[in-house]
DNA sequence: ATAAAATCATACTGTACGGTCTAGTTTGAT
DNA sequence: ATCAAACTAGACCGTACAGTATGATTTTAT
């Protein structure tokens, strides 16, 4: 029994990992059970086993991909002196979060969130609390640097990150949801930087 | 004969209808072709005499909502002359937008679509060029207008506009599409002010 | 009135799925 | 070697669904 618990968590990860793949491929009702089990290759009766069920599973995926999106997206804690740094570091972290949240396989994540969350809403709350929670404590915390530093004038905390990252998720829903194409088309760095420049009017003292 | 079109055309409503509100309702999926006949209140039969099949009656459901959309957010065209004329046309913008997507109704037909593009991608494509597509135009008109009184000047015609589309879309998505609440929580007026006044700086002539 | 078209109610077919069950096989600790 | 736990393959059950077929009933045009 010492080799039990290490064993089975490997199927346990097999199975998950198989039933991530189809539900982001092909999303959650149109998934078999009978599927999940042969891309696992595992037997139905090994499943039920570790699972109960199929929400069982959904929810179990669903948490490790959260979980591995929140240690991706680990916080950087950088202070910008002056107008130049602040523009570089908004930036990066506007390439980041279009290069992080246009991949196929987040946005399939995402695809599956909006339409499960009317049945299973913990999802919907779930994703929330970590993703776009983690995204806007990002574009906060390196504003609020900048803001110490005199760099920046901030009155409306909450408007003004929602005014940097709105745009960048008109390019998320118009080409990432909205299209089929995989992989999306994605905002070129000019386009990025664009937003950035006209974002940093609403925040520079001048 | 001559009175049978009309009346095929009244049957033909009828079941769209109750599809449509099935489909928003439930989802794709998960909305039975039975269910749909029974909701209309016509033998099925009837049902596959004026559709070929659940997808022609998806489409159909969805030229007709994305049709009356367009219909619902007809153009405004009013010429801001000063700054404060712009402001509070933009105020009364956002306050649409907000209202319109925010609807229930609105919502759903939005988790449609991102969960069925994958597989049908006109849905995607039709919504594109309609909805967003009009919204845009809107800002864009607004913006130009004011841009020919000399309120305003304009570089990044596109960015601009996302500029201000993005951050409202923020809570259509935190708030409608991430949520399971019914009605969704909506930003206060000031909240949406603040998004127009953070707005302004990226636009105005100072 | 009557015939043709439209509609209805309902049964049916074939398929797919979630979940259970059975019976045989492998694995690993002792 | 042995025994229990874990696993496999696949049959099986009940349900649900898209779509078809049937035969009776209603509506409409003439």
């Amino acid at each position: 029994m010492t080799e039990l618990l290490p064993r089975a968590k490997a199927k346990r990860d097999q199975i998950r990992k198989a039933a991530q793949q189809l539900f982001l491929e092909k999303g959650f009702v149109s998934s078999s059970m009978d599927a999940i089990a042969a891309e696992a290759g595992v037997s139905k009766q090994t499943l039920y086993s570790y699972y109960s069920g199929k929400e069982d599973l959904l929810i179990d995926v669903f948490r490790r991909i959260i979980h591995n999106f929140s240690q991706e997206f680990e916080v950087s804690n950088l202070t910008p002196c002056n107008r130049e740094e602040l523009q570089e570091a908004l930036i990066y972290l506007a390439q980041k979060i279009i290069a992080c949240l246009m991949q196929t396989e987040y946005l399939a994540l995402v695809r599956l969130i909006i339409s499960e969350t009317p049945k299973f809403p913990q999802l919907g709350i779930l994703f929330r609390s970590t993703v776009p929670e983690r995204i806007m404590q990002h574009v906060s915390l390196l504003l609020e640097q900048a803001k110490t530093q005199g760099v920046v004038k901030i009155d409306k905390e909450e408007a003004v990150t929602r005014m940097f990252v709105g745009p960048l998720i008109t390019y998320v829903l118009l080409d990432g949801l909205f299209a089929a194409e995989s992989p999306p088309s994605r905002p070129n760095p000019k386009q990025i930087e664009e937003i950035v420049d006209l974002f940093m009017k609403t925040v520079v003292i001048d």
